[in-house]
DNA sequence: ATGCTGACGTCGC
DNA sequence: CGCGACGCCAGCA
């Protein structure tokens, strides 16, 4: 956490992380900026799904939602529900913008990925 | 160049 | 137990 390069890999991580993302899984801002070890910068996560939007490279970031597994970022997808679609079309249930059974289909890459 | 806001989360009171 | 404020990084005015 010390290497400057690390703001850089800060994107990537989290891009990369994202992509990494099981299908019909979802994993939250928070679990992400702890998994790059600063918990604190989870809303600096969320402008990284912005700038995912930019990528090439698909991002699913509507797998990602906040702690409460809500999709707080559906707002910014291409169409109000898009989101929600693409959740439900991966077997996530959804509603009220609130993922059903979001602690079962929750992903923590610092657990997922055994840290 | 400086300041504010923003797809969150945690700590404090 | 409930509400408020702060911290983080990057983009935009």
């Amino acid at each position: 956490m010390k290497d400057p390069r690390w703001k850089e890999d800060f994107f990537e991580k989290v891009f990369a992380v994202v992509r990494l993302i099981p299908e019909g899984r979802v994993t939250s801002y928070g679990a992400i900026a702890k998994y790059l070890g600063t918990g604190s910068s989870a809303r600096t996560v969320g402008w990284a799904m912005n700038a995912a939007h930019h990528q090439q490279e698909y991002v699913p970031a509507h797998r990602v939602v906040n702690r409460l597994g809500l999709l707080t970022g559906k707002a910014h997808f291409p169409g109000p529900d898009a989101m929600q679609e693409a959740l439900e079309a991966e077997g996530i249930k959804v509603s009220e913008d609130q993922v059903i059974e979001f602690e079962k289909l929750f992903w923590d890459p610092a657990v997922e990925l055994a840290l």
